[in-house]
DNA sequence: ACCATTGTATGGTCCGACCATAGCGGGGAC
DNA sequence: GTCCCCGCTATGGTCGGACCATACAATGGT
């Protein structure tokens, strides 16, 4: 019995059934308004949960229900004691919020991993395009470090896995768009995890992948160092995709 | 259940996990695990609070306050009554709260307008490029709709930019990567209102702008239809720079 | 001057009660 | 026999209060 409606509405009714008012969500908007207002900035505190529970004439748990709803949002940061870092004060790195909700939007929506692989690779693409001509010296002094350190041989799997990582999500905030680098750092860290067990799983077969690895960050390098634009997008989208190539896709 | 740390038993000094006892989050774990081990599929209902707090030895606040943050993820649904509809599922929709996060996220952090504009123009080109050979016959057919819609002289500003909203949806999404077309929504979607808002301060100016779009349109259309992926490509990208080139982008 | 104790403000957790909503089902009117 | 009304029940939503845990601040003794 689908569309069968009792209180037919004949029509043009558009009959919104009035958003309900859920307290804590009233609550939730308050405090919106206070941060777009500028009211509220980055780091500032909010009142004590009893406090405003009281200023808004509703219970602490509401407060505390809408608290929690930005805290998972990215938008609050909760704390304990009565220090400067005690109290809810508006969060100052809504990226890793954003992180988290992509990891698990990449979780349960199980996008193919070909669909992440195009994804990566268009983001990254357009990072590298603008590192090469707009990364600051001290971008490509960072970026030559990570390099040497993933050459030394004491740096296992998981400490590679951390230098991948800051390697490209150096080349993504060289690029300059916070957006998309944003994007590409909430994609790259959602893989983190799932990437390094899929280098365990390797066994010995893991130097020569890195190897190859290594190789493929030099040439990166070399162009983005050089100012190549062109050279820097092909070399990062091939290196992406010999990345998954290896069949570590299906690890994922 | 006992699966409880004690205090610290002073010898190695493994003590890392600290702090974030939070019970809550404990609860989030826990519905987690059911999610990502199959237990729990998308549309399925959780126990009722009651129940669940009484299952996992915590307060019904903490599970409240667990669902609340699933909830602000778009990872749960939760509904009052009895029905189908009722209780608390697992929601299907998380692009909505991707959109929501990215809302705020543009809003907190004040993107320059020229990044979101290069991403759109990356997620967009990558969309149409795509689109162009795998738009299937429905979606081509939607589009047509919607640009006669947006011809007819009874659309008014907030109907053309809802229409136009929903033209770059859809070749997003018949663009085939699920990942890219909600990257795609959620920006073009975060700047619905503000657009909104900036066709109204045009004035009379909004007319030949609003015909200027509507060609573009047509010709990413034709593109489209003619699997000319190259052109479609480009059409979009100086469509986009045309859009923001008119000064709106003072407006947002 | 230094350090331990106490104080205080804050979030974290729990309990128990009641309200609001929405489907379900029994019982009466026809 | 059929249909509608009304109360039942399950569910989330809200409330008030109590107590715990934490971390800094103020105090006071040494």
């Amino acid at each position: 019995m689908t569309g069968f409606e009792s209180e037919a509405d004949a029509g043009d009714a558009d009959w919104r059934p009035v958003a309900r008012t859920r307290t804590y969500e009233l609550v939730i908007d308050r405090v919106e308004e206070q941060i777009v207002s500028g009211a509220l900035k980055v780091g500032d505190r909010l009142p004590a949960e009893r406090d405003l529970a009281k200023m808004l004439g509703v219970s602490r748990a509401a407060v505390r229900e809408a608290f929690r709803a930005l805290e998972a949002q990215g938008v609050l940061r909760m704390g304990v004691g009565t220090g400067p870092d005690s109290g809810t004060t508006v969060a100052a790195l809504p990226s890793q919020a954003l992180t988290r909700l992509l990891r698990l939007h990449v979780a349960l929506a199980n996008f193919p991993v070909a669909d992440v692989v195009r994804a990566r690779i268009m983001l990254e693409r357009e990072s590298a395009r603008h590192a090469a001509t707009r990364a600051r010296p001290d971008d490509l002094h960072r970026l030559g470090e990570l390099l040497d350190e993933m050459d030394s041989p004491d740096c296992d799997r998981a400490r590679f896995n951390d230098l991948d990582t800051e390697f490209h999500v150096r080349i993504a905030e060289a690029g300059g768009n916070r957006l998309v680098a944003d994007m590409t750092i909430a994609i790259r860290e959602s893989m983190r995890r799932p990437l390094l067990a899929a280098f365990d799983a390797l066994g010995d077969d893991w130097h020569p992948i890195a190897e190859e690895l290594r190789r493929d960050h030099r040439k990166t390098y070399q162009a983005l160092r050089d100012g190549d634009a062109k050279a820097a997008e092909e070399l990062t989208e091939a290196h992406i995709r010999a990345f998954y190539a290896h069949g570590w896709a299906r690890e994922l």
